[in-house]
DNA sequence: AGGATAGGCGTACGGCGTAAGTGTGTCAAC
DNA sequence: GTTGACACACTTACGCCGTACGCCTATCCT
């Protein structure tokens, strides 16, 4: 390999890493992951890459231009199943499981999504999309319909990770968080509260699944 | 120095509205929906209702405080549907809509959803969720599976309002602001291109709650 | 009248995003 | 080797943010 094409680190031993776009995301991303996005700021991010806050703004834009990369980043590592030649169905089952597994590695891009245009999309990006609106249609669904489907089982998983993570509802502890006089007054929440609660997060995912591919399956049938 | 210190409307004695929990958030949720979740902080919030920061601290423990006073005030307004006695599962699809109304008129607290615990709830702000519950109960289904498809559903109207309010995948302006080279390496993204920016809204929703209405119906029937 | 109290106000601190200007290590051409 | 250019990190500064702390005064009870 070509070690004279440049001496820069070589003569100045490693010191000197060059600061990147990627090692300013990489930072950002894992940042974000471990400590939610408000720890996410240009003067921590930098701290965290070992340089100044302003040093950061030669390989980015803005903080909105960051923010977007991240995304990019996250969508870019996608884990798509290996099989592809299955029941589309079967697949696209597969492919929900995967957004959801993604979503909730990174739960904080769920944040993004909620504030941001997220204008710029790279083809890269756009892959797992291709994927989804593959399998459904070739489980028969028109152009229009797949357009349809993907958004509402795409809404389905946002929300779903969204409630997880989350917790809109508080079902933290147990039933007891409710407040009193909740029998008489809510028959019905008292009633399922204890399954609210429970809420074994990776059979409720499949029943909601379940639910939208059922309803899909009636849809084929007609069509 | 002249130590008159600002005599401000304390003379017209009438005039002195007492500032109230109430009338901050109010003015917190009017700023949110008309300039969204970053233009509402304490100052801001102090100057539309005539006051300094700090003031507000007198009636809100923080702004976190604040915000979940928000959110409860804002499932207090739900539109519940007049009629009642209907088909539970008409009834139910109504309320979806309510739902879906009261979070777009609002589209911040979807945000606030995603970034709080919201760990306090009162009465009043379960009982749209009672009323939810009790719709799926009456059409047959088990509480387990009334508190599944109330999170399902309820998943699924978050996050489509999200995605209308957020655009995640950028459907603004039209199928052109995908990336080049679009054709050859997305054929499905090009081909549902069209049908995912058009996105008639109304009909999206319909779409997604039409799919889990049916799958419902077939659970119903099969159990 | 006098004292207590509730609640508004001012100041201050540390952190934020980032505009603008300054300094320095690296490399190409001489 | 010297020089000049350039990329890129650093420094400073401004106006925001949330909020701890303490002061001040209008109001009410006795």
């Amino acid at each position: 390999m070509g070690r004279t094409t440049t001496r820069r680190s070589a003569d100045t031993k490693a010191a000197r890493v060059p600061l990147t776009r990627e090692r300013i995301t990489d930072a950002a991303l894992r940042l974000m992951d471990a400590e939610g996005l408000d720890a996410v700021s240009m003067r921590r991010i930098a701290r965290e890459v070992g340089v100044e806050a302003m040093s950061l703004y030669n390989h980015v834009r803005d903080k909105d231009d960051l923010l977007n990369a991240v995304i990019e980043r996250v969508m870019q590592e996608f884990p798509f199943p290996d099989a592809v030649d299955d029941d589309p169905i079967v697949y696209g089952r597969r492919l929900a499981h995967c957004w959801r597994d993604l979503l909730r590695a990174h739960p904080s891009v769920i944040q993004l999504f909620g504030e941001r245009k997220h204008s710029g999309a790279s083809v890269d990006s756009l892959r797992p999309m291709d994927a989804a609106l593959s399998a459904l249609r070739r489980a028969g669904l028109s152009e229009s319909d797949a357009a349809q489907a993907f958004h509402t089982i795409g809404s389905f998983i946002f929300g779903t990770v969204m409630m997880e993570t989350g917790q809109p509802f508080g079902s933290g502890e147990q039933a007891g968080a409710f407040p009193t006089g909740i029998a008489s007054e809510l028959p019905n929440v008292a009633a399922c509260a204890p399954y609210l609660a429970e809420c074994d997060l990776d059979a409720q995912f499949e029943f909601g699944l379940d639910l939208m591919l059922e309803g899909l399956r009636a849809k084929i049938g007609v069509s």
